[in-house]
DNA sequence: AATGAATGAGCATTCATTCAT
DNA sequence: CATGAATGAATGCTCATTCAT
């Protein structure tokens, strides 16, 4: 197998120091206040190198979702891989977003944050790739229905964003958390994981 | 009874005129977009009569937030007064929750949305209302682990948190959603509510 | 002799209020930074009340340099009274400039800074106090020359703008001076005083 | 003798260029009436681009001051270049003075009329350059007295005050003549410096 | 491809002035 | 006469984006 061209490599290369710094300094700064001067700087690129590589400061917001969000399923997989069971799997689920989160916590912050603010422009995107963590989340209740493990009463679209809400607001009071060594994460991890499953389960 | 003399009327009027136009604006355009010019004009008042009862574009946002969230929190009380019982008071709640939501939708966008954007400034910002309204369904949780209603295993920060992650997500994908009228937002009140409920009550 | 009404009186005194807080607040702030408002308050009247005694904010600064100038070339006559012979008027002169200013420092720093700014409509005022000011000096010059003590190939026109600029010029050292006490102001007078008249009195 | 690359010339041709139409624009307008956008029209440059060299307009103002100073302190060694006698040094001081200010009258009102003014910021500069000019006449005097030319009763800083002051209230009465054309700035210097040296000079 | 100097649209904010009371 | 709330024109500055090199 060929390697790529070095050309190419380096292309790739720069591009992903681009995202990178983006991803730091919309965590830092927030989307708005980050210049992409700044961004340029941290890459080590040039200003105008930026726009060769991006439409424009929304459109780098965007793919960082993007690709960041697509190592994230990629990484959901792997973490799901071998993991039988509906319920076992939203353990891993749980497990596995609370992991990444404290593994990146500038990525965490932008996914999350940024992600949410209204700048105007950003109303019209459909996160796609969010839909798609989603969606694990939603065949894990729709398996775990079929097989009589939760509640057939509950509507997986609801039941999805419910236990994606409850995780994401844990996950946000950790990023936001003034000292974060003073959260126990993985005391949160299990609580979270306990209530989600008791919400989802039939009463006996 | 006595009237207050109109020059007060004519002044509360006024700023109350500012905050609802801002409630609006900010929910149409989002912060950044939203110009005071724009605000100015939906209020009927001068650019700089905004300045007279604020003291910059974010402060206004941050009134918004501080005096819509107190109205919330009566409201709140009201909504929960003579409601005795934890489980039922989180169900009332909940309920309450949705039904201010689908009351002001705008005003919903404003709290849900612009508040957690990640303007620089807004960063230092402590939102002591929104924990004085998760705290009261703290103590309804900390009641009910008295109570014997409410697993006591759990901690009370994670529950409250998880609780209104789950409402505030699902309000969110409403608030989001292309047509409203497509989701059945009772339907959704009642089985988040059995699914907090199911996550909090002990297993049998 | 009738007094002047109380209305008049009244009228007068709040006049002459707003004066005196527009040349405190214009030597503290400068004519620019200096805010009507600031103004009002020192002077204890509302904003609008001083529309009443001048046409706007410029027409503020040219009365207080009409009347605080009107009083100083009366005070002017007064410390000349009965003082004979061309140099000795004019060390008189000097001796009166230098001792208006120790006394109000702050309307000096009015008429010296403020006035030689470049406000664009400031431009257009012929400053005729100042002139009627330097034409008791011309006029002095006039008679020493008529009286041979001064040299008569000076132009008066000249040599009194030539003998003001020099006090002139270190009345603004004093005033812009970091620490006024370390400025031997009485020393200053007699020096520029002799140079002054050493480069009038004809070279023997 | 190598060029300097275009890059560099054309750079710092577009910053002398700014600050020459600086120079204009303050000079007609006065800084406060100046608007930003008129010197980068004047200019033939964007507005932003004035930040590309300066930090702020005041920065600009002050810049004009410090480098257009430079200039005009080499222009006066080169002046007095040669020129020995403290008083006939004295004597080609202010002949340069009243020939700079000849040849560049709009220099001259900037320097002259808009750093006396009281833009509260401005209060804080110490035109260090202006000293330096100073103290090249202040080291004249010093010679003069030493070389028994010059009264040694006069404090040096007083006297080089007093001279400068005589030379630029002629100046000022110079720059601000409605006719320009009638005013005998020949006479005028000759007649200054008859003046200020006769009041340095001994008395026989 | 990469650079970074140049561009210029865009807007929050101030404050002199007005006028209804 | 006096008030002071309301007005709205006016502008310095930022920074995303472009493009000549």
């Amino acid at each position: 197998m060929a390697l790529a061209e070095p050309q190419k490599v380096n292309k790739l290369e720069k591009r992903v120091r681009i995202i990178d710094a983006a991803v730091e300094v919309f965590a830092e700064r927030g989307f708005h206040a980050a210049r992409i001067a700044d961004i340029a700087r941290r890459a080590n690129v040039a200003d105008g190198t930026i726009y060769l590589y991006f439409r424009n400061k929304e459109d780098l917001l965007l793919c960082v979702f993007e690709e960041k969000m697509e190592e994230h399923l990629a990484a959901l997989q792997a973490a799901l891989d071998g993991i039988t069971g509906p319920l076992e799997r939203i353990r891993a689920f749980a497990h596995f977003h609370f992991g990444q989160m404290r593994a990146q916590p500038s990525l965490a912050q932008v996914l999350q944050v940024e992600l949410r603010q209204s700048h105007k422009c950003l109303r019209e995107y459909r996160p796609e790739k969010l839909w798609q963590y989603l969606d694990v989340l939603g065949e894990m209740i729709s398996e775990g229905q079929a097989a009589g493990l939760i509640r057939t009463d509950l509507d997986p679209f609801l039941a999805k964003w419910a236990v994606f809400g409850a995780l994401d607001e844990i996950s946000m009071q950790w990023v936001l958390a003034r000292r974060r060594e003073r959260f126990d994460l993985d005391l949160a991890t299990e609580q979270v994981v306990e209530m989600v499953l008791g919400g989802l389960v039939p009463r006996s």
